[in-house]
DNA sequence: TATGAATGAGTCTTCATTCAT
DNA sequence: CATGAATGAAGACTCATTCAT
């Protein structure tokens, strides 16, 4: 008799479109963005087509709604990351780490922005959001090398953000069959602990 | 009428055939192979939408073709690549060289296959013919790290890949904004010339 | 609880009907029955979608409600209309003013009967509705017209329906701009005054 | 073998397009542009529903194309209308019969575009160029009203127009049973004729 | 060989209607 | 009485593909 409260009706919404975004996901990632459709979405999510409507204006929104959304908790994790009581080799470790972690958590959120990055004009509003952030990743990598003494911080943090990209790429690709932190760990011991000695000065 | 009629059909039909693959394998790379139609493509090529399928049964052979193609030149030049005169270090030298060449020689074409190789079930037939390549070249470079009395020589290849990897992502990505030849001497200097010292037993 | 119990929900239906079909009339009347949705009325009238379906059993029973509840008050007014203590002239300027206050006090209603009537099949109990109303005006003006030795008391008449039509349809059409009492006192004054003056044989 | 000229192909386009106007000039006049679907024109217009899009890029811009094509027929009748070396009453009377010509010629066309007037934001780019048209009607009807010495040139010309616009819609709305040209004369002989007599100055 | 009109399956999207609460 | 989540059929539109010329 009663209508269904506000609680109530806000609950069901977060679950359908969880689930929604999930399915969106999982099938943008793996079969990329345009060969995806929305009654793909649909059935993999169990619902009917009309639904996915009500909570996303379009298959675009709901693309923008996973990306910041997984933004949104990865930038969570981020701000986590730097202890600045650490000396710069174990910042750069610790984030080395939390990269790997956060890839190996969302591999299809990373799968899908890779897919994204290489396509033109997919999404506008989002692709400034996801620069900003490596800016300031990038910024932080190039202080820490600067506090390494390395001869050229901007071209080490260039080259470590191409590890790091290159890692998760295959990773990515390669699914279960890569030793992702094995590679990790033999990166950062061959690549990080040795290479960047303490300078006694 | 004239003599020559089988040659000079042939001749355009080389002509048309090369102008599709061209314009396709440049709207593939920036637009992705779901989200380009034939219509782009034939516009982008000069030619009408029906053309197209006296030279290629469907979209999908169309991008057969063009990977097909890409891969027989990457292999004509990698077959010139390896230098076995050359010691370890300087074949290793070689071949980054080569790869960044090879890369910047056709950005389009290693564009649309990282694009390809995030997405399953595109091509059932190409996946195959690229992983065969890419074992070729894993062995031969697990084979120079040995050499190089490296102590992980299978690991050291796939770090060395995933720099290869990163450095590539970024220019395809990044297009005229990443300095590919000065990223790439960088980590020749740093990481390879300096890493891989001589071990004078 | 209240005894008063059943008089109230009485009089919550009858407003929340009210204010359904109060908004639909103005939304079918600005935008056309087809292109508007029910989600827009229930967004108007400032009540959720479902309730509609309460109070009518369609969007077409809501359409079919509005108009016959707005001919019921036509009726009602037209019935206070004629007085046959009146001379044919005087009833006729009488008839013309009320058509005319008519409109002025429901225009949306109007404009809406006009798109509708423009339409087949989109209602077809109402055409019906309509008709007998619009007959039974018109065998009062022909008679009208016969008691004032018209040539032609049937074509006169549907002339007079014309020009009532046609200067609804303007100020229908021209909303605030155009001056419907002004054209209206014109029209009589010239064209029936003037027109129908008494013969004295 | 040879490819179709390009007058073939020309021709063939305009089959296809007037066609596929005819068929949705009848059924937006019928039933309404909202109320029209694509697939009901594809089927009266006896095509494919995809192939309308290669003539109108929209449900719209097939709207627009037919109401600007007939408003052009219109204006080309229009242009032939006004013979100056007549007298006014006789051009009125010319004016009067023109319009009664058109609207018969194309009463669908005329029955869209008063269904059209009724609704707002349907077709921005369209209610100029009607109003356009309209207004140079007006102000040659009100010449000439001014040169019958009439009281108020305007409101009598308003008032032929509200006369005119009802009497088509009657003929518009009842269709066959509407003796248009009856009534029109009916209206020249006694609204006309009569009304306006020679003021022997 | 080359063209582009034509098709129809499939895509994204809307919307009247139902229903559990 | 009231809500809005959910459905599914239908609508506008796209696009790979075919075919007559």
């Amino acid at each position: 008799m009663a209508p269904k409260t506000k609680e109530q009706f806000e609950e069901i919404r977060q679950q359908s479109k969880a689930a929604i975004m999930q399915a969106a996901l999982e099938l943008f990632a793996q079969r990329g963005f345009a060969a995806t459709s929305i009654s793909q979405i649909a059935k993999e999510a169990g619902i009917s087509k009309g639904l996915m409507y009500n909570y996303f204006s379009s298959k675009e929104d709901l693309l923008k709604a996973i990306v910041e959304e997984a933004l949104k908790d990865g930038q969570k994790m981020t701000g986590v990351l730097w202890d600045d009581s650490l000396g710069p080799k174990e910042q750069l470790i610790q984030m080395i780490q939390g990269v790997i972690t956060q890839v190996k958590s969302n591999r299809n959120y990373w799968k899908l922005m890779t897919s994204l990055s290489l396509q033109k004009d997919v999404m506008s509003g989002i692709e400034d959001i996801v620069q900003e952030g490596k800016a300031g990743i990038i910024e932080r990598i190039t202080l820490l090398f600067g506090q390494l003494n390395v001869e050229d911080p901007l071209k080490e943090g260039y080259i470590l953000g191409a590890f790091l990209d290159g890692i998760m790429m295959h990773y990515i690709v390669l699914e279960e069959n890569y030793p992702l932190d094995e590679m990790a760990n033999y990166f950062i011991r061959e690549f990080i602990e040795k290479r960047y000695q303490p300078t006694k000065s």
